[in-house]
DNA sequence: TCTATATGTGAATATATGTTCACATATAGA
DNA sequence: TCTATATGTGAACATATATTCACATATAGA
């Protein structure tokens, strides 16, 4: 799952057309004000990476399926892979995602085990999601 | 952008193991009591689909760190790419994906293009999420 | 122990997608 | 019209990732 929103990746924009005189440093930005507000006001940079972790985990229909199914029950993941209509395996491995991002948590009874959401918070943060969607 | 979470798709557990007798019919659910209220209570599949791919869009540092920049002001293509470190060519990519999806806005003032968000529902979404984060 | 059942997982594959590069378009001013 | 500036975009490329397949593991019961 988290592949790509770490931090390294490829910088670019490193002045080029300009280059680097006094002046074209200044054309870097073209409205400071806004720009040292914003860069005040947003979140840090790990905050974002998490978020955006967190989205893309939520960003799969299969797994937003298998959610909103444990949203009303806790199921084994052979009746999982029935209601979302989807090979066991498949449904297994996405659980292990939802699982190592803490979204699911599961209890074992003799060979079947049981999944279901985490908490509360998440819980209502699917209702909230739900929402959204219905009102657009 | 919305590539896969679309229908269609490839099933498979079509009964393949005890084929398709009456008995193993049963046995393609093993609670079927929980499956039924499943079934009953799991949002359409239109809606599921929307939500995954709503949250896919979400699921990019680079478009969070968009987002969460608009989330205190409007900006331009040149500021954003300049508070968010990459290239002006990948914003304007992102920003398309964006403007797709509702999310945000812009208005024309002369060369420059200004983006915000587009209602106060996409930000109280986004200050949801960040609590979200924040408190775990 | 042996078998059947339920779930987990590594490797391979097909597909999806974010960024870069090279240009295209749009606007303002000379 | 010509130039400079700001933004938009198609194609190519590299990377990420969801599913399938073939097994592995775990548990219950005979």
């Amino acid at each position: 799952m988290n592949g790509n929103n770490g931090k390294a990746g490829t910088e670019s924009r490193t002045g080029k057309a300009g280059a680097n005189t006094a002046e074209s440093v200044k054309t870097l930005v073209i409205h400071e004000a806004v720009v040292k507000k914003v860069q005040k006001g947003i979140p840090r940079e790990e905050i974002l990476y998490d978020l955006a972790d967190f989205f893309k985990i939520l960003g799969d229909s299969t797994r937003i399926r298998i959610l909103y199914a444990l949203n009303i029950s806790e199921m084994c993941v052979w009746d999982l892979s029935f209601v979302i209509g989807i090979s066991r395996s498949a449904v297994s491995h996405q659980l292990k995602i939802l699982r190592q991002a803490n979204i699911v948590k599961y209890r074992k009874e003799g060979k079947i085990v049981f999944y279901s959401l985490s908490d509360e918070h998440i819980k209502s943060f699917l209702d909230n999601g739900l929402e959204h969607i219905e009102e657009s």
